[in-house]
DNA sequence: TCAATAGTTCTCGTATTATTGAACTAAGTA
DNA sequence: TACTTAGTTCAATAATACGAGAACTATTGA
């Protein structure tokens, strides 16, 4: 996760129809949806749709499948685990190295309690 | 937390300038930055930095305490641990409800474990 | 091969956003 | 009071993003 990753998907949730676009993905789960009833459940033009998870795809935030003449995506839900941790991460600079090293460990649990507490 | 609040929240570090601000704040913890300060730090003019601020200041990310003739931005972390959890919350609906009340205490962490499996 | 469907890309008009320089307000100081 | 410093606001410009319509590609099926 760079800064410029960050600030990519940032980019990619910063418009009301696009946070739509991802907890949409994110009720769908492992079955994600197919553009169509996307479009259909957002009440968006495809073309618009289509827009929106370009940007989205370039960011890691969703990917998608081929399937037949539909086009299925799904949310990358580890991405946002990443980006949790990365937001997270930037916390401890300030805190003790000692700290740092105790909870460095890939636990994004004890990352978000340390946040808490910047 | 709501979605217009997630959205704004999203708006407020969707460039590469406002996420270097908030990083930079993270860094300083509770004693925060004073703007001149951070000004120099970034290399962006006092006028520009304003204007992003202004605009993380309306999506309640940092806050400002007047310091004689300075003025203090502090990270609000409280609210970035809020996002998270809304984040993730979203994640629970395609869960069974059982799975959503035993998770659903406000404890940050469990939530954010929740989120990677889904 | 032709038509229909699913989705994307292109183009254009509009609206929002960022940057810059100048003016402005407020607080400290000689 | 006048001057300096800190920071914000304003105005103009440039850049970017969004949405709508039309055209395009690819898959399916008659």
């Amino acid at each position: 996760m760079t800064r410029d990753n960050a600030t990519q998907i940032f980019e990619s949730l910063a418009s009301g129809v696009r946070l739509d676009i991802w907890r949409l993905l994110i009720k769908s789960g492992q079955n994600g949806m197919v553009a169509g009833e996307m479009a259909s459940a957002l009440e968006i033009a495809p073309n618009s749709l289509s827009f929106h998870l370009k940007a989205m795809l370039h960011a890691g935030l969703v990917s998608v499948e081929q399937e037949g003449r539909f086009k299925r995506y799904r949310a990358n839900t580890a991405l946002m685990s990443d980006l949790i941790t990365y937001m997270t991460e930037q916390c401890c600079i300030k805190q003790s190295d000692a700290q740092c090293e105790v909870t460095n460990t890939g636990d994004i649990c004890s990352s978000a309690e340390r946040y808490s507490d910047c």
